[in-house]
DNA sequence: GATTTTCTTGGACAGTTGTCAAGGAATTTC
DNA sequence: GAAATTCCTTGACAACTGTCCAAGAAAATC
């Protein structure tokens, strides 16, 4: 700790935590590939230019490794579908780019969300990470009210639904195409891209 | 395995099968307390009145036995809600009865569904589960559609969501409310309990 | 009650894990 | 270019893991 900011203020630029930041990307890919319960510091060193060693030089202890790789991780995570409310103008443009997001999310990104859900499991097991994976679990949350709120404007409707209840919502249904894609099942992407604009329409459906 | 089956037809009745079963109970209580990156064999052995030796006596190796618990787990799993759907009398009676049977399976088995979580996740990383995981899921699928069929019937209204959308509607909301009631959120079972219902509505409203 | 079979224990094994420290590279500082 | 500092490797450690086995306890069989 103390180390660090010496180094820093001696160095000029902030080379450790630039480092860290390196290391916290192996970790990730390792967590991807592997999941928590297999991922060890070595076989994250291996993912990384560095020996195992190196890991206790910029981070305190696993955990601490871990949790920072998780913050590092939000940042894919929070504003993906951000772009789609930007540029969409009518609501059925956003119905469909919003399915189409997801559905191109579900086929490139599959390993990372499959972390994504490992990690937010594994906070329910253990103290450490749950604050952070709390945190972004909100921020995803905003990020689909986003897309719910704009969707009210652009059709001139009000949501039938609650902001939790949305994002479970959605959350659940890419989980559930997530299990289907990885199992191996092809048109699962297709499939997710089908049914979110449908589900977005029932979402503003008054009886 | 031919051990086994020598051991039933001399001693008559199937002692063999009955330790198994005791020995899966204590695997699931392991893994609902400890997730499943952290359950030990000795930790399973520890939570019945066995030491760790008996476990390959019973069962060829861990997977084995992680499989055969998962397969255990399944009967609680996925007949939960039946009785709610063959005792409502009205929509009205199965919408409050499916949303207080969740919130009350929320408030006394939250630790059991955590760890379905977790395994059906494990699933995602390691081959092994996948087959029972996705059988598990196809279950808890046809299950919610029952409560979905059963309320069409009773409210003479058709779903507007396929059989899939439902499910993970229902599983996502619950996952959902289960983060936030393990966070120690005390208010979080009566939310699930009142967003259900509606939820419910929601998935039979027409334009 | 003796013998055979079934069951259970406890210890040993090889491998892996997180952690740490000594020493050598590499780099900066003067 | 020498000295000081920063960075990285290597090997060691204790603890833990799944697995296996020898030997004793318990039970069934005769």
């Amino acid at each position: 700790m103390t180390q660090a900011k010496e180094r820093i203020s001696r160095r000029g630029v902030d080379k450790f935590a630039q480092r860290r930041e390196q290391l916290a990307e192996s970790a990730l890919q390792a967590l991807a590939e592997l999941g928590y319960a297999r991922t060890s510091l070595r076989e994250i060193a291996q993912k990384s230019d560095f020996s195992h060693g190196v890991l206790h030089y910029y981070f305190a202890d696993k955990v601490e490794l871990l949790t920072y790789s998780v913050r590092k991780f939000e940042e894919v995570c929070v504003t993906r579908y951000d772009d789609v409310v930007a540029e969409a103008h009518t609501a059925e443009e956003l119905e469909r780019g919003f399915g189409a997001a997801m559905a191109a999310t579900l086929r490139t990104d599959a390993v990372m969300h499959r972390l994504w859900y490992d990690l937010r499991n594994q906070s329910l097991f253990e103290e450490s990470f749950r604050a952070d994976v709390l945190e972004i679990d909100d921020r995803r949350q905003a990020m689909i009210w986003r897309v719910v709120e704009r969707y009210a404007e652009l059709a001139d409707a009000v949501p039938q639904v609650s902001e939790a209840v949305a994002y479970a919502t959605f959350d659940g249904l890419f989980q559930q195409f997530l299990v289907r894609h990885l199992a191996g099942r092809e048109t699962a992407a297709d499939e997710l891209g089908e049914a979110v604009p449908r589900v977005v329409k029932q979402l503003f459906c008054t009886a």
